[in-house]
RNA sequence: GGGCCGGUAGAUCAGCGGUAGAUCGCCUGCUUUGCAAGCAGGAGGGCUCGGGUCCAAAUCCCGACCGGUCCA
């Protein structure tokens, strides 16, 4: 990083000097002459525990608002956000909010749309899985946690602040408001970069304690650009943001000096548990030597923490045996417990659906660690008694609070944590190979029947008595298990920027229209304006043709690219051409009818089944469309009848739908983030389709005008597509009246041939396939009957070979085959005079089939190995033949 | 989105090319009887579905469907 980068007017001000850390070589700021290094606690450790820098204690609310109060001030005049929820639905390239930044990214950031303030500031909620499997053993790490940001967004015609009034702000928060002497606060530099994005930053800490990142972020990802960072290069952006995050849990942290941060921000809960469990206490001072000895040791190695704790904990005359090791175990199962209940808080607030895919899988993996934890602390209360007692702590952050939703999910996902848990040992014996389990069976275990490390020791020691030991590194091993997958890439075709004009929003009743070709391509062309509408939002493309010198060309795909809509043809049409197009009104207008219904459906199954449901991908076609939401359960026959009227119900109360566009921050104000639930425009305005008291998506499709025109939805399946989502096919219109009409036919032949009344036709056809299997059954062991006696009976002996000369269809055949099999003796079958099938008569098979030759019967081999032969002549062969020639052949 | 595992009696599973099995549960009888139980007998499946290979498929191959699970 530049000499000057940080050369502020701040830091000269209050005296900072740069130095460099006499650990790590990295730059920092610092007003204490004395300072060696920069505050890293991999350098210095912690020296805040027990020994806060700040006069009181904070808890997480007070220093929130303490914060938010500071930057709302007449002085800095931050515009405070209310914070946004941590499923971001507005993109879909990443699964949770892990960062205030995500809320702004990438519409804002980009410069598509302005900022909902400038500057602005919030306390957003995140969550962070990466290091899922150090929280509650290095006593900082969290997989939620509150980032709280000041930021400004620097337009070439607006500037609103940059590096040296952000670097002032902070300072001043931490000194002025929490009284922290000014000499124990240092900048350490650090490049930053993430997201597409780079800058500069620094890193604020206290003690040995990052308390605070400062971003300043006035690059982007360029394969143009001239700046290279590791390797990546990057050109200057025309908006530069400041983008800061301070540790909401950090600061408290710091402010109580307790040995960890969970004692710090989960007080109420972790007492709730401690009161209610097998927990016991470890002094302070292990719990506190453990959170400085995790903090230098980066990258986090278990082994290599207790064995620096060893020589404190003889020094201190505790032993380190087993029974300190299982007290430690469930303090850091405590820990974690208090920690994966708010976070799971988080995600229900947003209405995630634990699945085994993407963010639900998320949730499943902290319900599951949750329930071992409750094991592992012996916690009595019950998982929503824990619940209600976070939601108490933390409701600031958790607007939404659905007590029966939450508990129905945790009911499931403990069935199936349960059920895994009573089966594991059955699935780990089958594994289990002369007493040894591999490594590699282990994995398998792990991978394919989610039995984790725990239970397979368990499971192993149960049914071996021996101990097991897994590798530290087991968790890696299963990663490296896996390739690296390819990135698949998109290709873009390119066309030239030409604009064309839609016709199909300002009415959607156009059928005909005249245009003029700005391009003509290979078979394409790209009008200057069209009524077809270009494939989007799971809407099909228009159908139809243009006419140009009097010839017919049909239109074969329409798509949209940027503001190009590109019309693929049967045919060449010249560029600067007058044209008329003509589009399948028919193929339109049952589109819209299924597009509209679409959106009636979704409204009214969140209506129905709850908030929880998401569209999660749609498709519109002629004879059936379908959606898929997210749902936890199978939707039942009642669902759907019930649905279906409801849909009924709000098609014959003729609803207005209505298109209005509007500017993202307005809108998402009036509406939401519902309205992403189709996916996320790429414009400054967002095209809002609302049925009257139902429904309101961001939508670019084309619509009724109100729901009557629909005539009425019939759903005709649903299935679960994966975990969690649910799959409705339906149809709606005349495309409904046919499928009706279809079910109408077939049930009404079907009464016919049968003769019975329609409501008992099911009954009927039921009553038949029973009979028939019965039927079948009797057929079979008749002919198992006769088989047997065929066998029984007494036949020709040729030498030691029995000879049987039948007249047998295949089963049958089969049977006697089977049966002759288990008598184990040599035996030969003519069937039908032509076919012969030999049993255990191998040795004597190549002269049988000479001394046939001499009578001018060749046989057509079908199968032959040591156990059967089988082969076919033309002409018929004689028993009494087969007889001479056998026990010829055998003498 | 990708990988792996699985679908056989009401339940849990075995069988993995040659007549569908065990255990629990259920029914009947006996013995015993405070309960748990013991003994004898019995009912209950066409092996998820559809193709293919084979003389022969629950078993091998392909494909659907359903379920489980791990990872992005």
């Amino acid at each position: 990083m530049a000499q000057g980068e940080f050369d502020l007017d701040f830091f000269r001000d209050n005296k900072f000097i740069r130095k460099q850390c006499s650990v790590c070589s990295s730059y920092f700021w610092t007003s204490d002459p004395e300072k060696k290094t920069c505050g890293d606690p991999a350098c210095e450790s912690y020296s805040f525990i027990g020994n806060s820098p700040v006069k009181r204690k904070y808890s997480i609310n007070e220093m929130r608002e303490e914060f938010l109060n500071f930057f709302r001030n007449d002085n800095l005049k931050h515009k405070i956000l209310d914070f946004y929820p941590v499923v971001p639905r507005w993109r879909d390239d990443v699964l949770l909010v892990n960062a205030s930044i995500y809320a702004f990214q990438p519409q804002v950031t980009s410069g598509m749309v302005p900022p909902p303030g400038n500057p602005i500031a919030m306390s957003q909620p995140s969550i962070r899985m990466l290091d899922l499997d150090l929280v509650g053993k290095t006593g900082r790490h969290l997989t939620s946690f509150e980032m709280l940001c000041h930021d400004s967004f620097n337009y070439e015609d607006k500037y609103v602040y940059w590096k040296n009034e952000t670097i002032e702000y902070s300072y001043r928060f931490l000194t002025e408001r929490l009284g922290i002497d000014g000499n124990i606060i240092t900048y350490k530099e650090k490049p930053w970069f993430g997201g597409g994005n780079a800058g500069n930053a620094v890193e604020v800490f206290v003690r040995g304690l990052e308390v605070a990142t400062l971003v300043f972020m006035d690059l982007k990802e360029d394969p143009e650009g001239d700046i290279t960072i590791e390797g990546t290069k990057y050109s200057p952006m025309p908006l530069k943001i400041v983008d800061t995050g301070y540790g909401l849990e950090r600061l408290v942290w710091l402010t109580t000096g307790t040995p960890t941060v969970y004692e710090s921000i989960f007080r109420a809960p972790i007492d709730y548990i401690k009161a209610n469990s097998s927990v016991e206490s470890i002094d302070d001072h292990i719990i506190q030597k453990l959170s400085e000895l995790a903090a230098e040791i980066d990258p986090y190695r278990e082994s290599e923490l207790l064995k620096q704790l060893r020589p404190y904990m003889e020094e201190n005359h505790i032993p380190m045996d087993q029974e300190f090791m299982e007290k430690l175990k469930k303090i850091r199962a405590m820990y974690s417990l208090a920690d994966h209940t708010k976070t799971l808080l988080l995600m229900f607030s947003d209405y995630v659906i634990p699945s085994n895919v993407k963010v639900g899988y998320l949730a499943r993996t902290l319900i599951r660690r949750s329930l071992k934890f409750i094991e592992e602390t012996g916690f009595s209360k019950d998982f929503m008694d824990l619940m209600d007692f976070q939601h108490e702590a933390f409701s600031p952050i958790i607007k939404n609070y659905d007590r029966s939703f939450i508990s129905n999910i945790i009911s499931i996902e403990r069935e199936k944590y349960n059920e895994i848990t009573k089966t594991a040992e059955n699935k780990v014996k089958k594994y289990i190979k002369s007493g040894k389990l591999d490594l590699a069976d282990a994995m398998t275990l792990y991978e394919s029947e989610g039995i984790n490390e725990d239970l397979i020791i368990d499971s192993y020691r149960k049914i071996t008595g021996n101990n097991l030991e897994l590798p530290d590194n087991f968790q890696e091993m299963l990663i490296a298990r896996h390739e690296k997958k390819t990135a698949k890439k998109k290709r873009h075709e390119q066309y030239p920027p030409v604009h064309t004009r839609p016709l199909y929003y300002d009415n959607t009743e156009i059928a005909e229209f005249t245009a003029i070709t700005l391009y003509s391509g290979d078979k394409r062309i790209i009008p200057n304006q069209t009524a077809f509408y270009p494939e989007g939002g799971g809407q099909p493309c228009d159908l139809g043709y243009f006419i140009a010198n009097g010839k017919r060309f049909n239109v074969t795909d329409v798509q949209k690219y940027g503001d190009s809509i590109v019309h693929f043809l049967d045919g060449n049409i010249p560029e600067d051409a007058r044209i008329k197009g003509v589009i399948d009104y028919n193929r339109r207008r049952q589109l819209m009818i299924h597009h509209s219904a679409t959106h009636l459906l979704l409204g009214i199954m969140r209506k129905y089944f709850g908030e929880h449901i998401w569209q999660s991908g749609v498709k519109k076609d002629i004879n059936e469309s379908r959606i898929d939401v997210t749902h936890y359960r199978k939707i039942t026959l009642e669902d759907i009848r019930n649905i279906e009227n409801m849909c009924l119900e709000a098609i014959e109360q003729n609803r207005k739908i209505t298109v209005a566009n509007i500017s993202w921050n307005p809108a998402i104000e009036k509406y939401g983030f519902r309205l992403f639930e189709g996916g996320v425009p790429v414009s400054s305005k967002i095209r809002v389709v609302t049925i009257d008291g139902i429904d309101s998506e961001g939508c670019g499709g084309t619509h009724l005008k109100s729901t009557g025109e629909m005539g009425f939805i019939k759903i005709m399946k649903t299935e679960t597509i994966q975990e969690g989502i649910q799959r409705i096919i339906f149809s709606a219109g005349p495309a409904a009246l046919r499928y009706v009409q279809l079910l109408h036919d077939t049930v009404v032949n079907e009464q016919e041939y049968m003769k019975v009344d329609v409501k008992d036709v099911y009954g009927h056809s039921l009553e038949i396939f029973h009979e028939n299997l019965e039927n079948i059954k009797l057929i079979d062991r008749y002919r198992k009957e006769k088989i047997e006696g065929i066998i029984n009976s007494n036949h020709e002996m040729a030498g030691n070979i029995a000879l049987y000369n039948e007249n047998l269809n295949r089963d049958e055949l089969n049977l006697l085959i089977q049966g002759l099999f288990r008598k184990n003796a040599p035996c030969l079958i003519i069937n039908h005079g032509n076919e012969i099938t030999g049993i255990g008569i191998d040795g004597y098979i190549e002269k049988l089939k000479i001394a046939l030759m001499g009578y001018g019967i060749s046989l057509d081999e079908k199968a032959r190995n040591k156990k059967l032969y089988s082969a076919t002549s033309r002409s018929d062969i004689s028993e009494k033949l087969i007889k001479e020639i056998l026990v010829d052949a055998t003498v």
